[in-house]
DNA sequence: CGGGTTTGACCGGCGC
DNA sequence: GCGCCGGTCAAACCCG
C-alpha cells in the first residue's frame, strides 16, 4: 500500500508510545498493510501496529476523518452499506474481513507476527490466563507465585509480540461499542497524561484479545484504542445486526 | 449470586 | 544495582 502515509515519529510530548503509524485513506481498505515492527518511547518492541483514523469497516466518517461516535462505533452500521460489493463473500469471511485485523497480508510481510496471530487466536494464552491456577502456598506466597511464576511468560524470554493495531476515535465516551464484550482488568496512570489508560480483555472464554484505551494527551477529545490479538469467535452483535440482511440477500439471490 | 469494575501490589524490562 | 514505568493480577467492592 503505497498510498499510506507514515506518521508518528515526531510525536514528542505525547503520553502515548511513539508508534510509527499509518494514516489510512478514507474509506480505509479492508486489508491494511502492517506497519513495520514498532518501537515505543520506552524502547519496547512491539508487533506490527497501525493507527487507523477510524476502525475497520467504518463509514461513519467525521469531517476531519475521525469516527464520529458519541456512544457507538460504526462497525455494525458500516457493513450493510458495503454489502453491494461484497455479496460473494460468505459470513465468516465478511466478519473476519471487517473485524479480524490483521489480514492475510500479514503472512507475507510479517511471518513471525502472523504465526503469533494464529497462536493467540487459536488457543488460549495460557501464560496470562492461568495465573490463578497455581495453588498451594500461603496467602502472600501464593500471590507472588501467581504473578511471578506461572502467571507470566516464563524466564527471560521476551514477551511475544502480538499483532496490534490502533485507531483514533473522536468521542466523549471512552468505552466504544465495537460489538465485542470486554472486561476491564486494569487501569494505570500514564506518564505525561492526565487521563489513565484502561486495559480490557475479551470476555469470550476462548479468546484472549486485549485492548487498551486512553485519551490523547494532545487532544483529549480523541480516544485511542489499541487492539492486541485476533478474535477467534464471531462478533455476536454484528451477527445479530447482519442476520436479517443476510436473509434478504439470500432471498434476492434466488432471482 | 454472578459478572464486571476498582485499586493497590507486584513483576519484568529497560535506562542510567 | 537501582529506580522508573508499563502491564497484569486478584481481593474487595459494586451492581443488576
Amino acid at each position: 500500500m503505497e498510498n499510506l502515509q507514515l506518521q508518528g515519529d515526531d510525536h514528542d510530548d505525547e503520553a502515548l508510545p511513539h508508534f510509527p503509524y499509518f494514516v489510512v485513506p478514507s474509506p480505509p481498505p479492508l486489508a491494511v498493510a502492517p506497519a513495520a515492527s514498532a518501537t515505543t518511547s520506552d524502547g519496547h518492541q512491539h508487533g506490527p501496529l497501525e493507527v487507523l483514523e477510524q476502525p475497520p469497516c467504518s463509514n461513519n466518517l467525521h469531517p476531519d476523518g475521525l469516527v464520529d461516535g458519541p456512544d457507538q462505533l460504526a462497525a455494525t452500521t458500516a457493513v450493510p452499506m458495503m454489502l453491494p460489493a461484497m455479496t460473494s463473500l460468505d459470513w465468516q469471511s465478511l466478519l473476519q474481513t471487517c473485524l479480524q485485523v490483521p489480514p492475510p497480508v500479514l503472512e507475507q510481510q510479517q511471518p513471525a507476527a502472523a504465526a503469533q496471530a494464529d497462536q493467540y487466536s487459536g488457543e488460549n494464552d495460557h501464560g496470562d490466563l492461568q495465573a490463578a491456577e497455581s495453588s498451594g502456598a500461603g496467602n502472600k506466597e501464593k500471590q507472588v507465585m501467581a504473578k511471578g511464576g506461572a502467571g507470566r511468560p516464563s524466564g527471560t524470554k521476551k514477551k511475544a509480540s502480538r499483532p496490534r493495531f490502533a485507531f483514533q476515535t473522536r468521542s466523549d465516551n471512552d468505552i466504544l461499542d465495537d460489538g465485542y464484550r470486554w472486561r476491564k482488568y486494569g487501569q494505570k496512570a500514564v506518564k505525561n497524561s492526565k487521563h489513565p489508560r484502561s486495559y480490557y480483555r475479551c470476555t469470550h472464554h476462548t479468546c484472549n484479545v486485549k485492548k487498551q484505551v486512553q485519551r490523547l494527551a494532545k487532544d483529549t477529545s480523541i480516544v485511542v484504542t489499541t487492539y492486541e490479538g485476533v478474535h477467534n469467535h464471531p462478533c455476536e452483535k454484528l451477527m445479530e445486526a447482519l442476520t436479517p440482511i443476510l436473509k434478504q440477500l439470500q432471498f434476492l439471490s434466488q432471482f
